[in-house]
DNA sequence: TAGATTGTTAATCGATTAACAATC
DNA sequence: TAGATTGTTAATCGATTAACAATC
């Protein structure tokens, strides 16, 4: 059930997710069993309406004048998301960005363990980043069969990253979590995500220029 | 004219207008004055259509046989996103996301410029980041208005995110990029753009959990 | 009962995709 | 001329928003 559920989820409401699971379990430290959709339309800075269509989506039925359940909805989510389970994941490229994302504790409220860390730089293999290892990239293809790895994340300068993602998918990567600018060609049936910046900060910068006009 | 096209643009068309940006200025180097719209899908892994809409929401026109004019792509592009000017702005948190921010070079070609970095930690203050000088962050406001700061860029913790952003809009900043988990509340007429890192990852999670079906 | 909240159906909007005419 | 490529109009799809019925 939750399973088709899941499946016939629009990419808007998956990326809304999150949001809601971490009020979810903020509200769940406090004594509320029920969550109405507006309250949590209102913390979250979003449409009412919205909000409910996704909570439905989860498969989860609130019941009139109390609201959601806070705890199934939480079970809900992570089940569509998977996030239940945590998945190992390695990454490749550790630079500057590569470092911070080994440095954040919050992937393991989302169900991500980063449990190795590639690089070719010999100053940093063998050493320790965050508490996780580093290792060659050759070591990569071998350690990634042995541990079943499934998502990798690409940390690297833009004109290797193909060559990487390569070597992830020729290692039985299935998802693989592009930092680069670069656009990956995989073969059917690897996820590719892209963490786009530039995308991001395009959208800033045309909103601000929208919003200033042409008088500057 | 490229004012009231930049003006009408959907927000899909600005998320690829750096993807042209970097294959064209690539192209630069090389002979081609001209590019199809068909060439630079293939590059991008985009939909021929997709791109040639997008390239006439710029408001340059090709030519039939040939393509269309590289630099004037450049140009209007660059214009569409105010990225022929150089935006000054000022990154609050320097942790681990902070610091590898400073360190990306690539901002300079996306007309971004971080020229003060601001944190609470006194090991910090001071100190160079990159190039970077770090100051406490109740000097923002100060410098921000005598500097005449128009973006912020945000990655402290989300605890306190909301009170910097009161800060920065405050201090006169208009746009912030927030790449902290909160959701933000500001007055009309200041722009957020998030960085979901949670959200990208959700939908890399859905994405593989709907790949895999419920055998796992 | 009354009223708040969910659930559902319809309408609107924007983005993508398709088809084809215009043009060099 | 012929043919490749642009430009435009229409169709489809998904997401958001609106309206209202169902329910505790």
């Amino acid at each position: 059930m939750s399973e088709q559920a899941s499946r016939s989820m629009g990419v808007a409401t998956v990326r809304r997710l999150p949001l809601y699971l971490r009020e979810l379990r903020a509200r769940l430290d406090q004594e509320d069993a029920y969550i109405s959709g507006a309250v949590l339309a209102q913390g979250l800075n979003l449409d009412p309406i919205s909000v409910r269509k996704d909570l439905a989506a989860t498969g989860v039925v609130g019941t009139p004048r109390k609201g959601f359940p806070v705890e199934a909805l939480i079970e809900a989510i992570e089940n569509a998301l998977g996030w239940n389970n945590v998945t190992d994941a390695f990454l490749v490229g550790a630079g500057h960005l590569g470092k911070a994302l080994l440095g954040y504790p919050g992937f393991r409220h989302h169900g991500l363990s980063i449990v190795a860390a590639f690089d070719v730089d010999r100053r940093l293999i063998g050493s320790k980043i965050s508490g996780v290892k580093v290792f060659h990239v050759r070591d990569l293809s071998r350690l990634a069969r042995r541990m079943h790895i499934q998502i990798g994340i690409l940390t690297v300068g833009g004109a290797c990253a193909q060559a990487v993602a390569d070597v992830m998918v020729a290692a039985g990567i299935r998802g693989i979590w592009n930092f680069t600018p670069a656009s990956l060609r995989v073969p059917a049936g690897v996820v590719v995500q892209r963490e786009d910046l530039a995308a991001s900060l395009a959208v800033l910068s045309h909103r601000l220029a929208e919003a200033t006009g042409g008088a500057r």
